[in-house]
DNA sequence: TCGACACTTCGGCCGGCGCCGAAGCGCCGG
DNA sequence: CCGGCGCTTCGGCGCCGGCCGAAGTGTCGA
Protein backbone atom coordinates (compact mmCIF):
# COMPACT_ATOMS: atom_id res chain seq x y z
CA UNK A 1 0.00 0.00 0.00
CA UNK A 2 1.25 3.49 -0.06
CA UNK A 3 0.43 5.46 3.25
CA UNK A 4 4.02 3.86 4.26
CA UNK A 5 6.42 6.97 2.73
CA UNK A 6 7.09 8.22 6.04
CA UNK A 7 7.03 5.29 8.07
CA UNK A 8 11.24 4.83 8.73
CA UNK A 9 11.52 8.34 9.13
CA UNK A 10 8.91 8.54 11.87
CA UNK A 11 9.74 5.29 13.76
CA UNK A 12 13.96 6.06 13.86
CA UNK A 13 12.68 9.49 15.02
CA UNK A 14 10.44 8.40 17.70
CA UNK A 15 12.65 5.27 18.55
CA UNK A 16 15.30 7.46 19.43
CA UNK A 17 13.37 9.22 22.66
CA UNK A 18 11.67 5.66 23.74
CA UNK A 19 13.98 4.89 25.71
CA UNK A 20 14.74 5.90 29.38
CA UNK A 21 17.69 7.16 29.25
CA UNK A 22 17.82 9.27 25.84
CA UNK A 23 14.50 10.04 27.00
CA UNK A 24 16.37 12.03 30.37
CA UNK A 25 18.98 13.42 28.71
CA UNK A 26 16.61 15.51 26.15
CA UNK A 27 14.25 16.56 28.96
CA UNK A 28 17.48 18.14 30.64
CA UNK A 29 18.60 19.67 27.32
CA UNK A 30 15.37 21.44 27.43
CA UNK A 31 16.95 24.36 29.51
CA UNK A 32 18.60 25.08 26.07
CA UNK A 33 21.74 25.07 27.70
CA UNK A 34 24.81 22.96 26.32
CA UNK A 35 25.73 20.42 28.72
CA UNK A 36 28.78 17.43 28.66
CA UNK A 37 28.66 14.17 28.32
CA UNK A 38 29.66 13.73 31.68
CA UNK A 39 27.15 15.88 33.00
CA UNK A 40 24.27 13.85 31.49
CA UNK A 41 26.07 10.41 32.62
CA UNK A 42 26.06 11.75 36.01
CA UNK A 43 22.56 13.27 35.86
CA UNK A 44 21.01 9.81 34.66
CA UNK A 45 22.94 7.83 36.23
CA UNK A 46 24.66 5.20 33.79
CA UNK A 47 28.14 5.00 32.48
CA UNK A 48 30.33 7.20 30.29
CA UNK A 49 30.24 4.50 27.36
CA UNK A 50 26.41 3.97 27.53
CA UNK A 51 26.51 8.32 27.43
CA UNK A 52 29.00 7.79 24.13
CA UNK A 53 26.20 5.39 22.29
CA UNK A 54 23.41 7.23 23.20
CA UNK A 55 25.02 10.83 22.53
CA UNK A 56 26.02 9.39 18.92
CA UNK A 57 22.51 8.29 18.05
CA UNK A 58 20.69 11.31 19.08
CA UNK A 59 23.46 13.36 17.03
CA UNK A 60 23.30 11.05 14.31
CA UNK A 61 19.13 11.38 14.43
CA UNK A 62 19.55 14.76 14.16
CA UNK A 63 17.58 15.65 17.36
CA UNK A 64 20.62 16.99 18.90
CA UNK A 65 23.93 19.35 17.77
CA UNK A 66 27.58 19.08 19.19
CA UNK A 67 30.29 21.25 19.62
CA UNK A 68 33.55 19.38 21.02
CA UNK A 69 35.64 21.90 22.94
CA UNK A 70 39.17 20.25 24.11
CA UNK A 71 38.35 17.17 26.33
CA UNK A 72 34.83 17.42 26.21
CA UNK A 73 31.99 17.23 24.53
CA UNK A 74 29.56 19.56 24.70
CA UNK A 75 25.83 18.37 23.20
CA UNK A 76 22.57 20.57 22.97
CA UNK A 77 18.98 20.46 21.32
CA UNK A 78 19.42 21.03 17.80
CA UNK A 79 16.69 23.21 17.28
CA UNK A 80 13.91 24.76 18.63
CA UNK A 81 11.56 22.47 16.80
CA UNK A 82 13.29 19.63 18.53
CA UNK A 83 12.72 21.40 21.79
CA UNK A 84 9.00 21.62 20.66
CA UNK A 85 8.54 18.37 19.85
CA UNK A 86 9.79 16.92 23.22
CA UNK A 87 7.09 19.15 25.21
CA UNK A 88 4.30 18.00 23.09
CA UNK A 89 5.57 14.61 23.68
CA UNK A 90 6.04 14.63 27.01
CA UNK A 91 2.61 16.89 27.62
CA UNK A 92 0.54 14.40 25.97
CA UNK A 93 1.86 11.68 28.62
CA UNK A 94 -1.10 11.54 31.69
CA UNK A 95 1.10 11.58 34.07
CA UNK A 96 0.30 11.50 37.59
CA UNK A 97 3.91 12.68 39.05
CA UNK A 98 5.44 11.32 42.15
CA UNK A 99 5.97 13.85 45.05
CA UNK A 100 10.06 13.25 46.11
CA UNK A 101 10.97 11.91 49.43
CA UNK A 102 14.25 13.67 50.02
CA UNK A 103 14.04 16.99 51.21
CA UNK A 104 17.03 18.06 48.81
CA UNK A 105 14.83 16.98 45.78
CA UNK A 106 11.96 18.91 47.60
CA UNK A 107 13.10 22.34 48.05
CA UNK A 108 14.88 21.59 44.40
CA UNK A 109 11.30 20.69 43.06
CA UNK A 110 9.89 23.64 44.96
CA UNK A 111 12.40 26.16 42.98
CA UNK A 112 11.45 24.85 39.68
CA UNK A 113 7.62 24.98 39.92
CA UNK A 114 8.74 28.39 41.10
CA UNK A 115 10.49 30.21 38.12
CA UNK A 116 12.57 27.80 35.53
CA UNK A 117 13.34 28.03 32.10
CA UNK A 118 11.86 25.73 29.56
CA UNK A 119 14.57 25.87 26.60
CA UNK A 120 14.26 29.64 25.37
CA UNK A 121 11.28 30.74 27.63
CA UNK A 122 9.71 31.03 30.78
CA UNK A 123 8.07 28.50 33.01
CA UNK A 124 6.44 27.27 35.93
CA UNK A 125 4.54 30.24 38.18
CA UNK A 126 6.78 33.19 36.51
CA UNK A 127 5.91 31.68 33.25
CA UNK A 128 1.93 31.11 33.99
CA UNK A 129 2.00 34.65 35.69
CA UNK A 130 3.88 36.45 32.84
CA UNK A 131 1.19 34.57 30.36
CA UNK A 132 -1.95 35.32 32.31
CA UNK A 133 -0.90 39.32 32.78
CA UNK A 134 -0.69 39.60 29.07
CA UNK A 135 -3.82 37.97 28.66
CA UNK A 136 -5.41 40.42 31.24
CA UNK A 137 -3.85 43.71 29.47
CA UNK A 138 -5.02 42.44 26.42
CA UNK A 139 -1.23 41.99 24.70
CA UNK A 140 -2.36 38.65 24.15
CA UNK A 141 -5.85 37.20 23.05
CA UNK A 142 -6.87 33.39 22.98
CA UNK A 143 -10.05 33.48 21.02
CA UNK A 144 -9.20 30.90 18.12
CA UNK A 145 -6.03 30.21 19.57
CA UNK A 146 -3.15 32.10 21.41
CA UNK A 147 -2.57 35.48 18.92
CA UNK A 148 -0.92 39.04 19.70
CA UNK A 149 -3.35 41.85 19.79
CA UNK A 150 -2.22 45.11 18.23
CA UNK A 151 -2.37 46.48 21.83
CA UNK A 152 -0.03 43.82 22.17
CA UNK A 153 2.12 45.04 19.30
CA UNK A 154 2.61 48.21 20.85
CA UNK A 155 3.52 47.06 23.95
CA UNK A 156 6.31 44.93 22.40
CA UNK A 157 7.58 47.67 21.08
CA UNK A 158 7.81 50.09 23.78
CA UNK A 159 9.14 47.48 26.06
CA UNK A 160 12.05 46.89 23.31
CA UNK A 161 11.98 43.76 23.01
CA UNK A 162 13.99 42.31 19.26
CA UNK A 163 11.35 39.70 18.21
CA UNK A 164 13.22 37.22 15.17
CA UNK A 165 10.96 37.59 11.98
CA UNK A 166 11.26 36.27 8.85
CA UNK A 167 11.05 32.90 10.86
CA UNK A 168 8.23 30.07 10.72
CA UNK A 169 8.15 29.98 14.16
CA UNK A 170 5.26 31.45 15.52
CA UNK A 171 6.01 34.90 17.54
CA UNK A 172 3.22 33.24 20.22
CA UNK A 173 2.41 29.80 20.89
CA UNK A 174 1.15 28.22 24.03
CA UNK A 175 3.20 25.51 25.97
CA UNK A 176 1.95 23.25 28.25
CA UNK A 177 4.78 21.48 29.77
CA UNK A 178 4.99 18.40 31.88
CA UNK A 179 4.60 19.87 35.22
CA UNK A 180 2.80 22.60 34.93
CA UNK A 181 -0.97 21.96 33.97
CA UNK A 182 -1.42 25.62 32.60
CA UNK A 183 -0.49 26.99 29.63
CA UNK A 184 2.80 29.38 29.33
CA UNK A 185 4.40 31.82 26.31
CA UNK A 186 6.32 30.19 23.82
CA UNK A 187 7.14 31.12 20.24
CA UNK A 188 9.31 34.04 19.56
CA UNK A 189 7.69 36.23 21.23
CA UNK A 190 8.24 34.06 24.27
CA UNK A 191 11.70 33.73 23.89
CA UNK A 192 12.53 37.38 23.52
CA UNK A 193 10.72 37.86 26.63
CA UNK A 194 12.63 35.62 28.63
CA UNK A 195 15.97 36.51 27.00
CA UNK A 196 15.10 40.69 27.32
CA UNK A 197 14.80 39.63 31.27
CA UNK A 198 17.82 37.79 31.66
CA UNK A 199 20.28 40.46 30.32
CA UNK A 200 18.22 43.07 31.70
CA UNK A 201 18.62 41.79 35.54
CA UNK A 202 15.22 40.65 35.81
CA UNK A 203 15.65 37.21 36.31
CA UNK A 204 18.91 35.60 37.41
CA UNK A 205 20.05 31.88 36.94
CA UNK A 206 20.59 29.85 40.03
CA UNK A 207 22.55 26.91 40.70
CA UNK A 208 19.37 24.62 40.26
CA UNK A 209 19.63 23.64 36.95
CA UNK A 210 17.16 25.76 34.90
CA UNK A 211 15.80 27.38 37.85
CA UNK A 212 16.04 31.25 37.65
CA UNK A 213 15.21 34.08 40.56
CA UNK A 214 13.11 36.83 39.92
CA UNK A 215 15.69 40.20 41.30
CA UNK A 216 14.26 43.14 43.45
CA UNK A 217 14.68 45.14 40.03
CA UNK A 218 12.89 42.36 37.96
CA UNK A 219 10.28 42.51 40.92
CA UNK A 220 9.71 45.98 39.76
CA UNK A 221 9.47 45.65 36.35
CA UNK A 222 6.95 43.06 36.14
CA UNK A 223 5.03 45.43 38.22
CA UNK A 224 5.05 48.26 35.91
CA UNK A 225 5.33 46.70 32.75
CA UNK A 226 2.36 43.56 33.44
CA UNK A 227 0.64 44.39 37.13
CA UNK A 228 2.27 41.53 38.02
CA UNK A 229 2.98 41.75 42.20
CA UNK A 230 4.96 38.99 44.51
CA UNK A 231 1.78 37.57 45.57
CA UNK A 232 1.01 36.07 41.79
CA UNK A 233 3.70 35.01 41.86
CA UNK A 234 3.93 32.74 45.59
CA UNK A 235 1.31 30.01 43.90
CA UNK A 236 -2.43 29.20 45.09
CA UNK A 237 -1.30 28.66 48.33
CA UNK A 238 -1.83 24.52 48.77
CA UNK A 239 2.38 24.45 47.65
CA UNK A 240 4.37 24.12 50.69
CA UNK A 241 4.41 20.47 51.45
CA UNK A 242 2.38 19.77 54.43
CA UNK A 243 4.51 18.50 57.63
CA UNK A 244 7.64 19.93 56.08
CA UNK A 245 8.88 23.67 57.87
CA UNK A 246 10.60 24.40 54.53
CA UNK B 1 18.26 14.93 39.91
CA UNK B 2 15.12 16.39 39.08
CA UNK B 3 14.73 16.64 35.25
CA UNK B 4 13.21 13.35 35.30
CA UNK B 5 9.77 14.10 36.06
CA UNK B 6 8.17 13.43 32.86
CA UNK B 7 10.82 10.63 31.98
CA UNK B 8 8.55 7.72 32.04
CA UNK B 9 5.66 9.78 30.21
CA UNK B 10 8.16 10.73 27.77
CA UNK B 11 9.94 7.54 26.96
CA UNK B 12 6.58 5.64 26.84
CA UNK B 13 4.86 7.75 24.42
CA UNK B 14 7.62 7.46 22.00
CA UNK B 15 8.55 4.20 22.75
CA UNK B 16 4.53 3.89 21.24
CA UNK B 17 5.70 5.53 17.80
CA UNK B 18 8.92 3.78 17.48
CA UNK B 19 7.92 0.62 16.53
CA UNK B 20 7.40 0.36 11.97
CA UNK B 21 4.32 -1.84 12.57
CA UNK B 22 2.44 0.99 14.64
CA UNK B 23 4.02 3.60 13.45
CA UNK B 24 2.34 2.64 9.88
CA UNK B 25 -0.66 2.36 11.45
CA UNK B 26 -0.55 5.55 12.83
CA UNK B 27 0.38 7.24 9.64
CA UNK B 28 -2.68 5.45 7.95
CA UNK B 29 -4.74 6.73 10.37
CA UNK B 30 -3.61 10.46 9.68
CA UNK B 31 -6.30 10.40 6.68
CA UNK B 32 -8.84 11.62 10.17
CA UNK B 33 -10.66 8.34 9.43
CA UNK B 34 -11.59 5.22 11.32
CA UNK B 35 -10.23 2.17 10.16
CA UNK B 36 -10.88 -1.55 11.03
CA UNK B 37 -8.26 -3.61 13.10
CA UNK B 38 -8.31 -5.90 10.34
CA UNK B 39 -7.50 -3.59 7.31
CA UNK B 40 -4.61 -2.00 8.86
CA UNK B 41 -3.53 -5.64 9.60
CA UNK B 42 -3.31 -5.84 5.56
CA UNK B 43 -2.24 -2.66 5.09
CA UNK B 44 1.16 -3.05 7.37
CA UNK B 45 1.26 -6.95 6.56
CA UNK B 46 1.28 -8.24 9.38
CA UNK B 47 -0.79 -11.47 11.26
CA UNK B 48 -4.45 -10.04 13.23
CA UNK B 49 -2.74 -11.23 16.14
CA UNK B 50 -0.36 -8.87 16.07
CA UNK B 51 -2.23 -6.08 15.26
CA UNK B 52 -4.58 -6.91 18.00
CA UNK B 53 -1.66 -6.20 20.64
CA UNK B 54 -0.36 -3.31 18.65
CA UNK B 55 -3.62 -1.47 19.35
CA UNK B 56 -4.13 -2.18 22.64
CA UNK B 57 -0.84 -0.66 23.24
CA UNK B 58 -2.22 2.25 21.51
CA UNK B 59 -5.54 2.59 22.49
CA UNK B 60 -3.96 2.50 25.77
CA UNK B 61 -1.85 4.75 25.68
CA UNK B 62 -4.14 7.39 25.12
CA UNK B 63 -3.12 7.88 21.05
CA UNK B 64 -5.74 5.92 19.95
CA UNK B 65 -10.03 5.70 20.93
CA UNK B 66 -11.87 2.63 19.74
CA UNK B 67 -15.27 2.06 19.11
CA UNK B 68 -16.52 -1.61 18.89
CA UNK B 69 -18.97 -2.16 16.60
CA UNK B 70 -20.32 -5.66 15.97
CA UNK B 71 -17.56 -7.76 15.26
CA UNK B 72 -15.86 -4.72 14.20
CA UNK B 73 -13.32 -2.67 16.30
CA UNK B 74 -12.74 0.50 14.57
CA UNK B 75 -9.94 2.95 15.75
CA UNK B 76 -9.02 6.15 14.96
CA UNK B 77 -6.41 8.96 16.19
CA UNK B 78 -7.45 10.61 19.38
CA UNK B 79 -7.13 14.41 18.89
CA UNK B 80 -6.04 16.79 16.64
CA UNK B 81 -2.93 16.95 18.87
CA UNK B 82 -1.72 13.44 18.47
CA UNK B 83 -1.97 14.25 14.54
CA UNK B 84 -0.37 16.72 14.74
CA UNK B 85 2.23 14.81 16.77
CA UNK B 86 2.91 12.29 14.30
CA UNK B 87 3.16 14.93 11.44
CA UNK B 88 5.91 16.53 13.66
CA UNK B 89 7.62 13.56 14.12
CA UNK B 90 7.62 12.35 10.54
CA UNK B 91 8.46 15.49 8.96
CA UNK B 92 11.63 15.71 11.32
CA UNK B 93 13.03 12.57 9.87
CA UNK B 94 15.39 13.59 7.19
CA UNK B 95 14.21 11.51 4.27
CA UNK B 96 14.82 10.44 0.89
CA UNK B 97 11.75 9.05 -0.16
CA UNK B 98 12.04 5.83 -2.49
CA UNK B 99 10.04 5.31 -5.88
CA UNK B 100 7.46 2.47 -5.92
CA UNK B 101 8.03 0.21 -8.49
CA UNK B 102 4.73 -1.18 -9.56
CA UNK B 103 2.81 0.60 -11.96
CA UNK B 104 -0.38 0.91 -9.62
CA UNK B 105 1.90 1.70 -6.71
CA UNK B 106 2.87 4.94 -9.19
CA UNK B 107 -0.57 5.84 -10.05
CA UNK B 108 -1.76 5.78 -6.78
CA UNK B 109 1.25 7.81 -5.36
CA UNK B 110 -0.01 10.05 -8.59
CA UNK B 111 -2.83 10.21 -7.04
CA UNK B 112 -1.90 11.26 -3.48
CA UNK B 113 0.53 13.72 -4.92
CA UNK B 114 -2.29 15.28 -6.73
CA UNK B 115 -4.94 16.38 -3.99
CA UNK B 116 -5.02 14.39 -0.43
CA UNK B 117 -6.42 14.68 3.14
CA UNK B 118 -4.11 14.95 6.21
CA UNK B 119 -6.10 14.44 9.07
CA UNK B 120 -8.53 16.92 9.06
CA UNK B 121 -7.12 19.22 5.87
CA UNK B 122 -6.36 19.43 2.16
CA UNK B 123 -2.68 18.65 1.09
CA UNK B 124 -1.00 17.81 -1.65
CA UNK B 125 -0.68 19.93 -5.13
CA UNK B 126 -4.35 20.98 -3.90
CA UNK B 127 -3.51 21.96 -0.37
CA UNK B 128 -0.52 23.85 -1.51
CA UNK B 129 -2.25 25.84 -4.14
CA UNK B 130 -4.94 26.66 -1.66
CA UNK B 131 -2.45 28.00 0.94
CA UNK B 132 -0.79 29.70 -1.67
CA UNK B 133 -3.54 31.46 -2.86
CA UNK B 134 -4.50 32.59 0.35
CA UNK B 135 -1.63 34.26 1.05
CA UNK B 136 -1.17 35.85 -2.02
CA UNK B 137 -5.11 37.18 -2.15
CA UNK B 138 -4.29 38.70 1.50
CA UNK B 139 -6.07 35.88 3.05
CA UNK B 140 -2.93 35.07 5.09
CA UNK B 141 0.07 36.49 5.64
CA UNK B 142 3.43 34.49 6.83
CA UNK B 143 5.18 36.93 8.75
CA UNK B 144 6.07 35.87 12.06
CA UNK B 145 4.50 32.39 11.64
CA UNK B 146 0.86 32.46 9.43
CA UNK B 147 -1.62 33.92 10.61
CA UNK B 148 -5.11 35.25 9.42
CA UNK B 149 -5.07 38.95 7.96
CA UNK B 150 -8.50 41.24 8.65
CA UNK B 151 -8.83 40.63 5.13
CA UNK B 152 -9.05 37.16 5.84
CA UNK B 153 -11.71 37.41 8.17
CA UNK B 154 -14.38 38.60 6.05
CA UNK B 155 -13.12 36.34 3.27
CA UNK B 156 -13.89 33.69 6.03
CA UNK B 157 -17.30 35.11 6.85
CA UNK B 158 -18.13 35.71 3.08
CA UNK B 159 -17.48 32.32 2.53
CA UNK B 160 -19.80 30.87 4.86
CA UNK B 161 -17.05 28.78 6.96
CA UNK B 162 -17.62 27.36 10.37
CA UNK B 163 -14.61 27.74 12.22
CA UNK B 164 -14.38 25.97 15.82
CA UNK B 165 -14.39 28.72 17.97
CA UNK B 166 -13.33 28.82 22.12
CA UNK B 167 -10.67 25.82 21.57
CA UNK B 168 -7.05 26.25 21.85
CA UNK B 169 -6.21 24.71 18.65
CA UNK B 170 -4.73 28.10 16.66
CA UNK B 171 -7.18 29.11 13.24
CA UNK B 172 -3.80 28.73 11.07
CA UNK B 173 -1.06 26.40 11.37
CA UNK B 174 1.27 25.71 8.71
CA UNK B 175 1.65 21.65 8.29
CA UNK B 176 4.85 20.24 6.65
CA UNK B 177 4.00 16.36 5.84
CA UNK B 178 6.23 14.04 5.19
CA UNK B 179 5.43 13.82 1.35
CA UNK B 180 5.60 17.45 0.41
CA UNK B 181 8.00 19.42 1.15
CA UNK B 182 6.20 22.45 1.33
CA UNK B 183 3.78 24.05 3.84
CA UNK B 184 0.07 23.68 3.84
CA UNK B 185 -2.93 24.90 5.48
CA UNK B 186 -3.87 23.24 9.00
CA UNK B 187 -5.68 24.69 12.44
CA UNK B 188 -9.46 25.06 13.05
CA UNK B 189 -9.36 26.79 9.67
CA UNK B 190 -7.90 24.36 7.18
CA UNK B 191 -9.98 21.80 8.77
CA UNK B 192 -13.37 24.54 8.43
CA UNK B 193 -11.93 24.51 4.79
CA UNK B 194 -12.10 21.22 3.74
CA UNK B 195 -14.84 19.85 5.44
CA UNK B 196 -16.70 22.87 3.34
CA UNK B 197 -15.23 21.69 0.77
CA UNK B 198 -16.70 17.82 0.72
CA UNK B 199 -19.70 19.01 2.13
CA UNK B 200 -20.26 21.81 -0.83
CA UNK B 201 -19.08 18.98 -3.32
CA UNK B 202 -15.88 21.06 -4.67
CA UNK B 203 -13.57 17.68 -3.69
CA UNK B 204 -15.13 14.03 -3.31
CA UNK B 205 -12.69 10.77 -1.73
CA UNK B 206 -12.07 8.30 -4.15
CA UNK B 207 -11.62 4.65 -3.89
CA UNK B 208 -7.70 5.37 -2.88
CA UNK B 209 -7.40 6.13 0.94
CA UNK B 210 -6.95 9.71 1.98
CA UNK B 211 -6.80 10.78 -1.87
CA UNK B 212 -9.64 13.42 -3.24
CA UNK B 213 -10.80 14.67 -6.53
CA UNK B 214 -11.94 18.00 -7.52
CA UNK B 215 -15.26 18.25 -8.94
CA UNK B 216 -16.27 20.55 -12.25
CA UNK B 217 -17.93 22.91 -9.78
CA UNK B 218 -15.32 22.63 -6.91
CA UNK B 219 -12.65 24.06 -9.90
CA UNK B 220 -15.17 26.75 -10.54
CA UNK B 221 -15.71 27.61 -7.21
CA UNK B 222 -11.81 27.45 -6.20
CA UNK B 223 -11.60 29.68 -9.34
CA UNK B 224 -13.92 32.19 -8.35
CA UNK B 225 -12.96 32.03 -4.64
CA UNK B 226 -9.05 31.95 -4.85
CA UNK B 227 -8.39 32.28 -8.06
CA UNK B 228 -7.30 28.77 -8.92
CA UNK B 229 -6.82 27.62 -12.07
CA UNK B 230 -6.13 23.89 -13.37
CA UNK B 231 -3.46 24.43 -14.42
CA UNK B 232 -2.03 25.51 -10.57
CA UNK B 233 -3.21 21.91 -9.60
CA UNK B 234 -0.99 20.27 -12.10
CA UNK B 235 1.75 20.89 -10.57
CA UNK B 236 5.26 22.16 -11.69
CA UNK B 237 6.09 19.80 -14.52
CA UNK B 238 8.81 16.74 -13.65
CA UNK B 239 5.74 14.87 -11.98
CA UNK B 240 5.05 12.32 -14.72
CA UNK B 241 7.49 9.74 -13.56
CA UNK B 242 10.29 9.17 -16.53
CA UNK B 243 10.00 6.46 -18.75
CA UNK B 244 6.38 5.81 -18.12
CA UNK B 245 3.14 6.87 -20.22
CA UNK B 246 0.91 6.91 -17.80
C1' DT C 1 57.29 15.15 30.37
C1' DC C 2 54.03 12.82 32.96
C1' DG C 3 49.86 11.98 35.34
C1' DA C 4 44.86 12.96 35.57
C1' DC C 5 40.78 13.30 33.25
C1' DA C 6 37.00 13.18 29.57
C1' DC C 7 35.56 10.59 26.27
C1' DT C 8 35.55 6.42 22.93
C1' DT C 9 35.80 1.57 21.34
C1' DC C 10 35.00 -3.18 21.93
C1' DG C 11 33.21 -7.59 23.57
C1' DG C 12 29.79 -9.86 25.94
C1' DC C 13 25.70 -10.35 28.76
C1' DC C 14 20.82 -10.11 29.34
C1' DG C 15 16.08 -8.64 29.14
C1' DG C 16 12.35 -7.08 26.48
C1' DC C 17 9.54 -7.04 22.61
C1' DG C 18 7.68 -7.99 18.04
C1' DC C 19 6.33 -11.77 15.48
C1' DC C 20 3.65 -15.91 14.36
C1' DG C 21 0.29 -19.95 14.50
C1' DA C 22 -3.19 -22.40 16.90
C1' DA C 23 -7.07 -22.31 19.49
C1' DG C 24 -11.01 -19.79 21.41
C1' DC C 25 -14.83 -16.38 21.57
C1' DG C 26 -18.62 -13.64 19.86
C1' DC C 27 -21.32 -11.57 16.20
C1' DC C 28 -23.58 -11.82 11.87
C1' DG C 29 -25.91 -13.85 7.87
C1' DG C 30 -28.25 -17.55 5.82
C1' DC D 1 -29.38 -23.07 14.35
C1' DC D 2 -25.15 -23.38 12.01
C1' DG D 3 -21.17 -21.85 9.36
C1' DG D 4 -18.08 -18.09 8.45
C1' DC D 5 -15.61 -14.29 9.80
C1' DG D 6 -13.30 -10.74 12.73
C1' DC D 7 -10.98 -10.32 16.59
C1' DT D 8 -8.53 -12.04 20.90
C1' DT D 9 -5.57 -14.96 23.89
C1' DC D 10 -1.66 -17.71 24.63
C1' DG D 11 2.83 -19.97 24.18
C1' DG D 12 7.08 -19.88 22.13
C1' DC D 13 10.75 -18.23 19.15
C1' DG D 14 14.39 -15.06 17.73
C1' DC D 15 16.49 -10.79 17.50
C1' DC D 16 17.59 -6.26 18.66
C1' DG D 17 19.39 -2.99 21.77
C1' DG D 18 20.80 -1.10 26.28
C1' DC D 19 24.10 -1.89 29.72
C1' DC D 20 28.60 -2.56 31.74
C1' DG D 21 33.77 -2.95 32.41
C1' DA D 22 38.27 -2.90 30.50
C1' DA D 23 41.34 -1.04 27.53
C1' DG D 24 42.56 2.79 24.32
C1' DT D 25 42.98 7.79 22.59
C1' DG D 26 43.44 12.56 22.99
C1' DT D 27 43.74 16.88 25.93
C1' DC D 28 44.90 19.62 29.74
C1' DG D 29 47.58 21.07 33.76
C1' DA D 30 51.58 20.72 36.70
Amino acid sequence: MEAERGVPGLSRVAGLLADPTRARFCLALLDGRAWTAGELARQAGVAASTTTEHLNALVAGGLLEQVRQGRHRYVRLASPEVAELVERLAALAPGPEPVPRSLRARTRQHRLAHARTCYDHLAGRLGVAVTEAMIGRGILADSQGLHLTPTGSAWVESVGLTVARGTRRPAVRPCLDWTERRFHLAGTLGAAFCSHALTAGWITRTATPRAVEVTPPGLEAFGELLGITAGDLRGAGAETVPGTPV
